[in-house]
DNA sequence: GCCCACCCGTAC
DNA sequence: GACGTACGGGTGGGCC
């Protein structure tokens, strides 16, 4: 095996990818950690995997460099460094040097420049050299001692590399950047010349220079824009070269490993919370698991004690251990509280192995612990509270005073993270791996339920799970009320919400599965009917629910023309492929015919009667608070917000979702809630007429981008119309309005220009949204909610495009998010008071179903119109429509 | 038998 | 490649 190489590691990319991956991170005083955390944890994996003995650690000092002399516009759009990021680098430099690792950040440069000159000493002596960074630019130093890797995904770029990835030699990198430019760096290349071009023109004419030298004799835009650049090229090729003869006072032996001095970093490292690492330093012992006293409550001395304990806090955290994750068909195994952190109990009531010790009385218990659980002084702090609120009202107990959640505290905080649940936040906040359900229980068939599981185990997880819960409390709430407009949307929408969620997944929703049998047999039997069909069509026997098989059969044996690949470069056989097949072919058409059956047998009518419980003969879905990042609800076991309702045959499902005898099923949704919180968010004048004139929007906007007398707009132009409105806020392209609209995406552009002509108040707001994305790293709701996109300032342009579309979309799927919220607050704060027989059943993103005796639906119908209506004032009015019918379908 | 990636399709 | 957010079914391959 070849020596180790020396490590050049451009720390600042590193910081700043860091940032933006980890926002939420952060010690119990509220000071960020999380980009010291990122590059700490990159370096580690980077000393662990190459064992190097020289590295250097390589930061962009601060103020200007020799650049900004040669061209003032130097990174002009780049912000300043945030606050929270800023206040992280000294922490960062002593850590840095606590390892024992060279730090360089050396003024009047920048860190590329360092890290160029140190690759060209090594080489000149022969040494291997590996850089660190996740900058493409880098590219350019690339040779064959030099090789790149991106310590994020482990990916290596050396002079094969450069040539797979960028299309080029790395020596003609530099060529190439200078031509495509570096928008990051406000460095301009040649206009409409991007990678694909550059490339191209580097290898047609060998390098830049000859570039130039035969810019005359490229034809077309290209060689215009290309003649126009001439002038500035050689500035542009100036500022993206790497300087690799810098005068440094050093040479490679600084660069050696020293020593790491321990005790300063467990003092960092105990400072900043980095638990796991702490531990890690002389044996010292996962603090939090040394330092916590559990204890178990079996007599009830001991749970007078604590009850005691707890009543006196005022606030406590708290959890149920039960025996199913169906909080519905959940039994109370046990109870476990903390009063403060590392103190916590667990009360066991229920455990029934062979040799379980007497344990108290489980109704005795909740009974003594109801008025406790039940009253509004005594705040609790839970994590997913909604599912303990549903165990104990299968006791008929109401809880009450629901403080905090750090499920949702978690989620308010960043919704982008990808779990909130605690083991997830335990080790993210406080570097503590939990006892995790699976170690005490098992998995798969012989997991146990937990009042099988011996004390000796259950106790230490359930008492660690309420200490853990409040020392996350601790830590996320002061985060928290640092953004005042989070703690409102915390405090003010999603704490009282679980409350409300807990209501209505318990009021379920009545089934006709009688209905639904019968719908599945007749689908069976169309099935079976095209499946003859279709075997005809093939000639052979096919499996057609299987995409690879179906493949294989249209477009190898019958030859039928590809129309579109999957991302993995197989045909597709989607919808929208089959559709344009069906058109000249028999086989396609049967496909999409079967498909669609096969989709509602399997999905809807065969599982939908099997999810009713055997209790209340209803289905109780459970609504997902901290799932979707833009704020949205989703609903899964069954999922009830995609139940059919676009096709005939699919709203049949909905006739099966019935009301309760005596009463009717009334459904009020948001109509066109998006595009009137577009109206508002970007003030545009027209807009928000068409919405104060209560006029059809799609209509209104046919007639402004076609030009047309409002009463002469076609079928067809509306329907191009609404495409539009709802490709804007998908932040869709010319690409894709074509695709849906099936014109020419010349078209489809000119489509998209003549809305922007007409309504430049949302053209503005887009660009400004985008804008401010790229400046603070996130996007907001019109009441606060935030969503992080640490992806919109990637060198990936895909990434960076699919961020710059979620920036769009996120506020206004957001803030409809935040009304129906507070419209569910307002509801059912008036169902408590003044209509404790209607029932709130299902939320479909923009729409409400209840249930309500016929006899009140009238009168019902308008004040849940009005309360919907008043929930919050827009600029653009809301409007509510209502329905009433027997059964959803009728309703909508 | 369990797990997971992939493709597809349903909703708003 | 190309339109945002979800959930979930079936297939098929890997793994034990």
């Amino acid at each position: 095996m070849s020596k180790a190489p020396i490590i050049l590691v451009d720390g600042s990319s590193y910081l700043y990818r860091a940032f933006h991956a980890m926002p939420g991170l952060n010690n119990s005083e509220g000071q960020p950690t999380g980009a010291i955390y990122g590059v700490i944890n990159m370096t580690r994996s980077l000393l662990k995997q190459y064992q190097p003995e020289y590295i250097a650690m390589v930061f962009d000092a601060k103020g200007k460099t020799f650049r900004d002399d040669i061209y003032p516009e130097y990174k002009a759009n780049r912000p300043p460094m945030p606050d929270e990021m800023r206040s992280q680098v000294p922490y960062l430099y002593e850590i840095v040097e606590a390892m024992g690792l060279p730090l360089l950040v050396i003024e009047g440069v920048e860190a590329d420049d360092v890290i160029g000159t140190l690759a060209a000493q090594a080489v000149d002596k022969s040494v291997d050299v590996l850089i660190s960074t996740g900058d493409k630019d880098m590219a350019q130093l690339v040779n064959d001692r030099v090789t790149l890797v991106n310590t994020m995904d482990n990916r290596v770029t050396d002079v094969a590399g450069v040539k797979n990835r960028f299309g080029v030699e790395a020596d003609k990198f530099i060529d190439y950047l200078t031509l495509v430019g570096d928008s990051a760096d406000n460095i301009p290349g040649v206009p409409k010349v991007g990678p694909k071009t550059a490339a191209k023109l580097i290898n047609e004419y060998g390098d830049l220079d000859s570039l130039i030298n035969h810019a005359d004799d490229i034809a077309g835009k290209l060689g215009e824009n290309l003649r126009d650049s001439l002038d500035f090229l050689p500035t542009s090729r100036d500022l993206v070269t790497i300087r690799c003869q810098l005068d440094l006072p050093l040479s490679l032996d600084d660069l050696k490993i020293r020593q790491a001095d321990e005790d300063r970093l467990k003092e960092l490292y105990a400072r900043l919370q980095f638990k796991t690492w702490l531990s890690e330093l002389g044996g010292i012992e996962d603090q939090l698991t040394a330092d916590a006293v559990y204890e178990t409550i079996l007599d009830q001395p001991a749970l007078d004690s604590w009850l005691k304990k707890i009543t006196k806090q005022g606030i406590f955290a708290f959890d149920t251990e039960t025996t199913d994750l169906d909080a519905m068909q959940a039994e109370i195994v046990g109870l476990s509280f903390a009063v403060e952190s590392g103190k916590a109990a667990y009360l066991p009531l229920a455990h029934d192995y062979p040799g379980a010790p007497e344990q108290l009385d489980r109704s005795q218990v909740l009974q003594q612990m109801k008025p406790l659980l039940e009253s509004e002084e005594i705040k609790k702090v839970g994590q997913n509270l909604k599912y303990d609120m549903k165990v104990l009202a299968n006791y008929d107990i109401a809880l009450n005073g629901v403080e905090h959640d750090t499920m949702l505290e978690s989620y308010v905080l960043d919704s982008t993270a990808s779990r909130h649940d605690m083991d997830t936040l335990a080790l993210k906040h406080q570097g503590h791996k939990t006892i995790h359900f699976e170690d005490i229980a098992g998995k798969g068939k012989k997991q146990l339920r937990f009042n099988d599981i011996a004390l000796e185990q259950a106790a230490p997880y359930a008492a660690e799970d309420a200490d853990i819960t409040l020392r996350l409390h601790e830590c996320l709430w002061p985060a928290l009320q640092k953004h005042e407009k989070l703690v409102s949307i915390y405090s003010g929408i999603e704490i009282p919400l679980l409350t409300v969620l807990a209501r209505i997944e318990r009021n379920g929703v009545r089934i006709d599965a009688e209905m639904l049998r019968q719908q599945s047999t007749e689908l069976a039997q169309g099935m079976l009917d095209l499946e003859q069909q279709a075997y005809a069509a093939a000639e052979q026997t096919f499996n057609l629910g299987s995409p690879a098989q179906l493949q294989e059969i249209l477009f190898n044996k019958l030859g039928l023309p590809v129309i579109k690949k999957t991302p993995k470069g197989q045909p597709s056989t989607a919808e929208a492929v089959l559709q344009e097949l069906a058109l000249e072919y028999e086989l396609p058409r049967l496909i999409l015919e079967y498909r669609s059956m096969s989709k509602l047998r399997s999905t809807y009518t065969e599982k939908l009667p099997l999810m009713i419980d055997p209790d209340t003969g209803r289905v109780h879905t459970s609504y997902h608070q901290a799932v979707a990042a833009t704020g949205r609800l989703s609903s899964s076991d069954p999922n009830l917000q995609n139940i059919p309702i676009r096709k005939k045959e699919g709203r049949r499902i909905r006739q099966a979702f019935v009301a309760d005898k005596g009463c009717l099923m009334v459904s009020a949704d948001y109509s066109q809630v998006e595009l009137r919180i577009m109206a508002h968010l970007s003030g545009d004048e027209g807009l928000l007429k068409a919405f104060s004139e209560g006029a059809d929007v799609h209509k209104a906007t046919a007639s402004e981008v076609f030009a047309t007398a409002l009463d002469e707009v076609t079928d067809d132009q509306r329907r191009a119309a609404k495409a539009i409105n709802f490709g804007l806020i998908y932040g869709m392209s010319a690409f894709g309005l074509a695709q849906q609209l099936k014109i020419e995406r010349g078209d489809a552009q000119e489509y998209i220009n003549l809305y922007f002509d007409r309504y430049p108040g949302v053209k503005t707001y887009m660009d400004e949204t985008r804008k401010l994305a790229h400046e603070q790293g996130y996007v907001e709701t019109v009441f606060g909610r935030r969503l992080y996109l640490p992806e919109i300032n990637s060198g990936n342009g895909m990434r960076r495009q699919y961020a710059e579309r979620t920036a769009i979309n996120a506020p206004m799927q957001g803030t409809a998010a935040d009304l129906i919220k507070m419209a569910m607050l307002s509801v059912d704060k008036w169902i408590e008071t003044d209509a404790p027989d209607v029932r709130m059943i299902m939320q479909v993103h923009d729409e409400l179903i209840f249930e309500i005796p016929q006899d009140k639906v009238e009168s019902a119908s308008e004040s849940i119109r009005n309360l919907m209506n008043n929930v919050a004032k827009l600029r653009a009015p809301l409007l509510v429509d209502v329905g009433v019918g027997k059964n959803w379908d009728e309703a909508h």
